[in-house]
DNA sequence: GTGAAAGCGCTAACAC
DNA sequence: GTGTTAGCGCTTTCAC
């Protein structure tokens, strides 16, 4: 800045002023400026900016794994929004482990952001008391706390719910959850959440539960397709299957294929996230849709609350995304597709 | 820092090599920093570091779009290799426009980082010379460029050529390609990429080919859909289909249900990139696989060579990845699943 | 083994 | 309109 300074005649100020677009600066003088800048190829130093102004423009979006579609899609949502209020986000992963999250907000390089967006998954109830703080913090994921923090979380138990009752309004009567848990009323993850959920819809319906119904799975196309062929094995027959994820029941009507069940036939299907492929699988899959918008432009709002200090310290909020049936051909009442 | 040193009763400096690591600092002295660290909380302000050392210790990754299965795989893949070299990796976004490949280099942000890998697709051979310079830069993608650049690049038109070959050698004679383009020789894009090795494998076997067997389509699942039915509609039946993208090719195999035509027994079909749901698909599609880990670690070492300066200024690299054929259910000879 | 001085590049505040 | 001063928080260098 000082060569450019030099070059163009002015103070390292004036320069100042041209680059980041002051008014108050005379046409004649950020002409000159602007062709010293141009001639040196010269580069604002953004490091030393944000040293100087003590904020980065930048918030931290610190998620379990990137090479997943839920996460691909949450990180497209919340780079548009936080573009449009100004901000850059930058990706970190966390490999879905504690350690990971629990250094996403320790680590020194996070803390240089203005604010950080965690989707935890493996925090503990125990670990919450960490994301209090000073520093803007949103948790994401499902994980509820009891901890208060900013948090956003997708209605996991209301959307299995929905799920679940949906293949018995299609007349499934022993229905298995693939990916599902039975935890204990402290867990908080995802397949109990989910879980939970289901065994509440089977409760309303009068349906009896059996717990060999509930089949843990790794939360993945391959664990829904090995589970289904367990449950087969190990359990027999079922008219309904909800998969804990929408990858998890790509890989139920994977396996069922496999096996000749056919869908929705013999067995309805009904998936959770509503993953861009899940219109496009033979059959299409009937899922549960979270309002992903909603969940976005709530993240950016609560982060950006806390950044600029106009909510006050100790007022946390607690959101809970809408979530809605998007029913396809995996659980139709007929078959409406031809079939090879 | 200022305030550890003093309740530590200690210089600054002792708190930064306390910080840093470094090894003469007494143990007692250690401790007593240590101590004063936790007791108020303290975290290095990285973006002073960054200024004073004039190194971020971050690489940048500029991807068209994090809502790919392809992107997300890569960035997984790049965050772990950059991990073991010390090195952080930022993801952005361009949203595949070329204002947004060239804000990736141009704007200011990005400068800050160490390195950075662009994944281009949309800049032409003129933007080139935009990609040189001392700034380290490697490039990814579809493109190629004349103006030298590091850059790791997918074996595009070898792949669909492998991908062509295979379905002539299943005895498909009538072969589509959805997502393809006959550009000009000029262009260096996806679709008239992998368009040459379409047409270069049915020039070896000696099949005329039929441009309007060439199908111009997003390269997503909905252009794969109606891609099909467009040309079934148009051009009539086929007895082989690439799709121009893995997304493409699924989208292809739902749109030959949704006309009840049997894929592999009428039509068989090929993807590209080979994105984790292909192997779950009914049927599972037969795709070329690129060798992403070897592109990984071919980016890193390229990039770090530049960081560190160990290759000469004006020796650039190109490095083009294996691709290989994995075979499924799409292109089988004989039926192997059980139809419904 | 520990500390003092200096400066990385920028901009807020204030002078002119 | 433009320039001067000062300092953001850290670490390199060198002295002790």
């Amino acid at each position: 800045m000082q060569d450019v300074a030099r070059r163009a005649g002015v103070s390292p100020m004036t320069v100042s002023n041209v680059v980041n677009g002051h008014p108050h600066v005379r046409p004649a003088t950020r002409q000159r400026v602007l062709e010293a800048i141009a001639a040196l190829d010269y580069h604002v130093n953004t490091t030393a900016r944000s040293l100087r102004q003590g904020r980065t423009g930048v918030i931290g979006l610190a998620v379990p794994n990137l090479d997943h579609p839920y996460f691909g899609l949450l990180a497209r949502l919340l780079v548009e929004r936080a573009a449009a209020e100004g901000y850059d986000v930058v990706v970190e992963q966390t490999g879905a482990r504690r350690e990971g999250e629990l250094g996403a907000i320790t680590r020194s390089r996070l803390r240089s952001y203005d604010g950080v967006v965690l989707h935890a998954s493996e925090l503990a109830n125990a670990d919450a008391e960490l994301l209090r703080g000073e520093y803007p913090i949103v948790v994401m994921g499902e994980r509820a706390y009891d901890e208060p923090v900013d948090h956003v979380l997708m209605g996991n138990e209301e959307g299995a719910r929905l799920a679940t009752r949906h293949l018995i309004e299609r007349g499934c009567r022993r229905i298995a959850i693939i990916g599902g848990r039975l935890g204990s009323p402290d867990d908080i993850d995802v397949s109990t959440l989910r879980t939970r959920g289901y065994l509440r819809a089977l409760d309303e319906a009068g349906i009896a539960r059996d717990d060999r119904l509930v089949r843990v799975a790794v939360l993945g196309f391959e664990g829904g397709r090995s589970g289904v062929h367990a449950l087969l094995d190990e359990v027999g027959p079922v008219d309904g299957i909800v998969g804990a994820t929408d990858q998890v029941a790509v890989g139920v009507l994977r396996g069922l294929r496999e096996r000749a069940v056919s869908v929705p036939d013999e067995v309805r299907v009904v998936g959770f996230d509503d993953i861009p492929v899940a219109a496009f699988t033979v059959p299409s899959l009937t899922t549960i849709e979270p309002d992903h918008d909603g969940m976005a432009d709530a993240v950016v709002r609560l982060l950006l609350e806390r950044i600029s200090g106009e909510r006050r310290a100790d007022d946390y909020r607690e959101i809970v995304s809408g979530v809605w049936l998007v029913e396809r051909e995996s659980t139709a009442g007929v078959v409406r597709i031809a079939l090879a």
